[in-house]
DNA sequence: TTGAATTAGTTGCATAACTAACTATATGTC
DNA sequence: GACATATAGTTAGTTATGCAACTAATTCAA
């Protein structure tokens, strides 16, 4: 029943996600830097619209991993910065569409070359392959955690 | 110099940790169905302090990737859970040593259960070797963004 | 077509995160 | 010994997270 492939203390280090939180950091930090007045999380909203404009809350919310309640309060604050407006959708009053302004375009290609740089800072002598291990296993866990499971 | 080893479209799913934050929330969940009334944040600072106690909150802001502000809040609130005391050091009045109380220890076998059994649910069919890749790769991103890098 | 169930979004509440500025104690150097 | 520097911890301010309860609009079914 249980194949404890874990130490037990191996279990936290694992759980926390100790990597991606710094690769987080990094990035916020790396934007700081830049200037750019923006959090890694409105950046996560911001990067997915630049992708296709126009996603409900709903959407976005799956889309970046979060829950309606998160995605309200990124929004209402990143319409305080004026990068993007609510736009009621015309065909169903329930929907925000939310909508880039012309003020986000700027930061499109900006926090990209920050994004990609701080990839590479943190990917530093680590190869495709091991890469592409890392990315299937997580999406696996996320799958098992989020998909019910027959077995 | 760019070695851009991700697609653009990939950036944000990786960079996000969408899977260790996945298992974070489902442990949290069986903590809660099982009536544990604390965190998961909570819990790390216990486990760190069922291997070792009456570490300094420094030292617990090492082990658990947090910083002191962090970690002084958290301690705060384990404080009213009732769950640790704070001590102060005979030898170096600057440090309080974080000590666990008797209330604190019929929750190490129960939560220890429940990770175990989260961190099963979550790595169903993923094999010993792609999970000690996993743990690899992600220290070594850790490294190379904490430790400064001389190439 | 009316009433139940579903869906999209908001709000209140509690916890947690980081930065920066702060206090207090300890250390090290002249 | 005295002053500069470093270390441990706290506090204030802002943002973010999750859950649960709520409103409003839509859909489904009798």
């Amino acid at each position: 029943m249980s194949n404890n492939q874990f130490k037990r203390g191996e279990l936290y280090s694992v759980i926390n996600g100790m990597a991606t939180t710094a690769v987080a950091r990094r990035l916020q930090k790396n934007y700081r830097t830049a200037g750019l007045e923006i959090t890694i999380e409105q950046w996560s909203v911001l990067y997915h619209l630049w992708k296709e404009d126009e996603l409900s809350q709903q959407e976005l919310g799956i889309r970046t991993f979060r829950d309606k309640a998160s995605i309200t309060r990124l929004i209402d604050n990143l319409e305080k910065l004026g990068l993007v407006t609510r736009v009621a959708s015309t065909t169903d009053r329930r929907i925000n569409k939310v909508c880039l302004t012309d003020a986000a375009k700027p930061l499109q290609q900006i926090t990209y070359e920050l994004a990609n740089q701080t990839m590479n800072e943190a990917l530093q002598n680590i190869s495709k392959e091991e890469i592409e291990t890392v990315k299937n296993v997580l999406q696996r866990v996320y799958d098992n955690l989020t998909h019910p499971n027959l077995i």
